[in-house]
DNA sequence: GACTTCTGGTACTTGCACGTACCGGAAATG
DNA sequence: CATTTCCGGTACGTGCAAGTACCAGAAGTC
């Protein structure tokens, strides 16, 4: 079923197949998702408009396709055996991805339409999130195990406490993505949720509404 | 000259000035800065389209001028002697604003856009940050004055921290804005930036600090 | 060779939405 | 009253871009 449909004419070129999807994303990233034209993709591509749309029924098809044919980066996770040398080790890979590159440029022009289209939210999250939030999670879990964090910090607070403030920037106020922010969310995390409180009692523990 | 121009003629009547700008943000809201038609805003203002364009020469400057009338929300600095609650206090205002208003719907849409046009970004920065952060930057200030804050905190990096999860949710995430979160990060900041008496080295194995 | 489906390129149709023009009527001035 | 400019509503012109159709040629299978 799969192979048999593809044996009779000429083989569609791969190099066609992602000229096209790669000038779709820089283009968004330079103009945004709905104010791009085909006929730039096309162009950019060095490629007619007739290999767009014998691949993609639609422009949307093409964005959504665009984005979820991303590969997401490659995230190892460290283990240097220093809770803090970890965070930021993966604090620095993030900071270096959103500094300047493709995907930098990218993210402001899909925050609009993935309010949008839940389907190309989901993509965004599994492609630019899902795989470091994994990793942070796992070093936290770390941290808490050898007994830097507490154990009963709030994971998605920490998580958007160390994500939050680069994507604030990137976004929204257009402030430094740079080491120093990378060093200074790790060792806020370090510092805030180190394990301290002893004797201090924490109502509501038993009642833990997500 | 100021008022001599406007002396003959029917008057513009001011509530026809309030509806349009009023459609135009929730249609903003709704499909984003390019997706909605200037035939929808007169629709739902209950307006000829005749109305809009005497005011607004096009549709960009009707955006812009919808953004711009926003009236940025009365920040009141609370004085309650807790650094703490302080901050909390602010922190759960923000919460509220961007939990369901129509600036928590307005935002996303507004952030592509911001990347492309420099004077909406710096509007809405104005508008949606600029009193906040002003209230927060005072209150850190005590903070540090009071003893509760170390005196070389990286002030830009501690805003964000306070800012940051709440937009990366509103914006990225899709996480919960609420109580905990307005909580979570005031008590970070608080923990994290805490004055340390002590010298850098942390020697100071398990110790209960004051 | 015959056949099929690809290739980049161009010309075309089509629809949507911005912006304009005009209507009869209303609200102001003088 | 005349005049002016507003009002909501509708009809129209116009331009841009999505999507289609077709070209001549290339790259495959049989």
């Amino acid at each position: 079923m799969l192979e048999s449909e593809r044996s009779l004419g000429r083989p569609r070129d791969a190099r066609t197949d992602r000229a096209i999807l790669e000038a779709t994303l820089e283009l968004i990233a330079e103009r945004g998702v709905h104010e791009f034209r085909t006929e730039d993709v096309a162009a950019r591509a060095g490629v007619g408009k007739g290999a767009i749309y014998r691949r993609y029924g639609s422009k949307d098809e093409l964005v959504t396709a665009a984005i979820a044919g991303l590969v997401s980066e490659g995230i190892v996770i460290p283990e240097t055996g220093s809770t803090r040398e970890d965070l930021v080790r993966l604090m620095r890979q993030a900071v270096e991805l959103y500094r300047g590159s493709l995907a930098a440029r990218l993210m402001p022009n899909l925050i609009g339409a993935m309010a949008q289209k839940p389907e190309l939210a989901g993509a965004v999250r599994e492609r630019f999130l899902a795989g470091r939030c994994a990793a942070l999670s796992e070093v936290l879990q770390r941290g808490i195990e050898r007994g830097d964090l507490r154990s009963d910090l709030d994971l998605e607070l920490a998580l958007d406490v160390l994500g939050g403030p680069l994507f604030y920037r990137l976004l929204v106020t257009g402030g430094p993505i740079d080491e120093r922010l990378a060093e200074g969310v790790a060792d806020l995390i370090l510092r805030g949720f180190a394990t301290r409180p002893r004797a201090k009692s924490r109502n509501a523990r038993k009642e833990q509404t997500a």
